[in-house]
DNA sequence: TCCTCTCTCACATTTGAATCGG
DNA sequence: ACCGATTCAAATGTGAGAGAGG
């Protein structure tokens, strides 16, 4: 095996630039807080290390994401996305007992945004109740048509959600975007669970999974299965201790630290206390000290985040379109293909200086103001509820033809070669270098996305809208 | 050929939305 | 309009087995 870390430093870039979030300060526009509900439970997933099934009809996640929202300005509409971006640039395999690495990651599938269903609407919607994105589902498919996210099984992401004031989705491009993640939620994809305390961290609190608690009526089922794993632990050379571990605690297995442990003992030493800090977070801790991220505050119920902005270039490509273009001819195998492979790596060439600098985004600072922007409470409040919304959606995906419309379209590193969903594909493995900006950000505890994205190319990294469910 | 790893599928069970009738 | 019962689709992990790759 590979040490983590050894295979991590080929993708060592200049550190972050700790400018950013200052740099984000100034274009705060408002204070949006974006708090993650039941962290108590996302938390217990973490510090086993999350697994989330993805199947190819689709998977929910479990633990859902629901989130609450306060700050926004409660007559302003907002748009609510969310996406997945790769952790790293690892492929993993689970080992006995820990996670492993076993190789590079495969190229990205095509990357996907989830729009929540009830975007846009008001600011007071989305800040009465907590926010679910209960139906959001995985996918190992690439050729999925439903619009699920796509992922790679045994490769590490995390959601990322996204908080855009728009009226409707024809205005998002020239808003502000405000963007959220959470250590906590961070997960490896699997077809199949891995580790058997996520498996019964998911049975117990599950409810669709009631059938499978011990005190349900699958008491044989899980008997047996019980039986089978302990037989097949036997043939297990080299853990003695796992079972008691498993056994005694009420879930929480130490197993995986252990294993990272002992990965991060084949490794340069790093900061110690970064990493004890870390451990008792996740499996996974110990790989993300590089942003210096420091723990939440214990006993927080609630996790909050704040936010930075991202300017949506007004050049960019509208990705609403794309799903439409997606709708109509879905993806073949070799857009794909070529949309991770072929120019998407090229792209990546010339996105890694856009990652690792700080771009003076003076340009896109007064695109802010001279923006149409969403109306504050004003008279021209559209009059649709939320739930037709979807309506807006669809007819913006009908409009997709329609000139000045599509004529925004400036840049693509593929728009001519790669019309589907390839053109806003996300980054390849290294396109995640543990030097993005974001991951190293997510390594933080602020969590705070102090990207902005003065130029398309710099926007282009970012994998939103290249699909947009409802 | 064998082995390992990953993935897929059918299954039993549960939940929750939709429907219907009182 | 409301409420309770019923129906049915969707969601869940399990476990066997297929299939790819070394």
């Amino acid at each position: 095996m590979q040490s983590i870390r050894d295979l991590k430093s080929n993708f060592s870039g200049p550190p972050p630039p700790t400018s950013m979030a200052a740099a984000s300060e100034a274009y705060l526009q408002g204070n949006i807080r974006m708090t993650l509900e039941d962290l108590e439970l996302w938390k217990t997933f973490h510090e086993i290390g999350t697994e989330m099934i993805i199947t190819k009809p689709g998977r929910r996640m479990f633990p859902h994401c629901k989130l609450s929202l306060s700050g926004l300005i409660p007559c302003a509409k907002y748009i609510l996305l969310v996406d997945m971006v790769p952790e790293d640039g690892f492929r993993y395999k689970w080992n006995k007992d820990k996670w492993e690495v076993a190789g590079k990651a495969e190229p990205h599938p095509p990357c996907r945004t989830y729009l929540h269903p009830d975007s846009p609407a008001p600011g007071s919607h989305w800040m009465k109740q907590s926010v679910s994105f209960l139906k959001l589902k995985l996918t190992n498919n690439t050729l999925d048509q439903h619009g699920h996210i796509i992922l790679h099984s045994m490769h590490r992401y995390h959601p990322r959600f996204h908080v855009v004031q728009a009226d409707d989705l024809f205005s998002v491009r020239w808003s502000v975007f405000q963007t959220f993640t959470f250590p906590e939620m961070s997960f490896t994809a699997v077809t199949a669970y891995q580790n058997t305390k996520i498996t019964r961290l998911k049975i117990d609190h599950n409810p669709f999974a009631k059938g499978f608690r011990d005190e349900g009526t699958n008491k044989k089922r899980r008997a047996n299965k019980n039986q089978t794993c302990v037989e097949k632990r036997a043939k297990m050379p080299d853990n003695p201790n796992q079972n008691s571990k498993e056994d005694d605690s009420p879930g929480f297995c130490q197993s995986s630290y252990d294993g990272y442990d002992r990965a991060e003992g084949e490794l340069p030493k790093r900061k110690d206390e970064d990493a004890v800090k870390e451990e008792r977070y996740s499996p996974w801790g110990a790989e993300r000290q590089q942003g210096g991220r420091t723990e939440s505050p214990a006993g927080m119920d609630t996790r909050d985040v704040y936010n930075s902005e991202q300017l949506v270039p007004a050049q960019g490509s509208y990705q609403p379109y794309r799903a439409h273009e997606y709708g109509k001819s879905p993806s073949p195998p070799s857009s794909i293909g070529s949309s991770n492979s072929g120019s998407g790596r090229g792209c990546f060439e010339s996105r890694v200086p856009d990652v690792a600098t700080v771009p003076d985004h003076d340009s896109s600072k007064p695109r802010a103001h001279e923006a149409p922007g969403p109306s504050h409470c004003g008279p021209q409040q559209h009059l649709l509820g939320p739930q037709d919304y979807s309506g807006v959606l669809n007819m913006t995906v009908a409009q997709a033809g329609k000139p000045g419309v599509l004529g925004h379209h400036i840049y693509s590193p593929y728009s001519a070669e790669q019309p589907l969903v390839g053109q806003w594909s996300g980054p390849g493995p290294s396109q995640y270098p543990p030097h993005h900006p974001l991951t190293t950000d997510y390594t933080s505890q602020a969590v705070h996305h102090g990207y902005h994205h003065g130029n398309v190319a710099e926007w282009s990294q970012y994998p939103l809208f290249s699909y947009s469910c409802w």
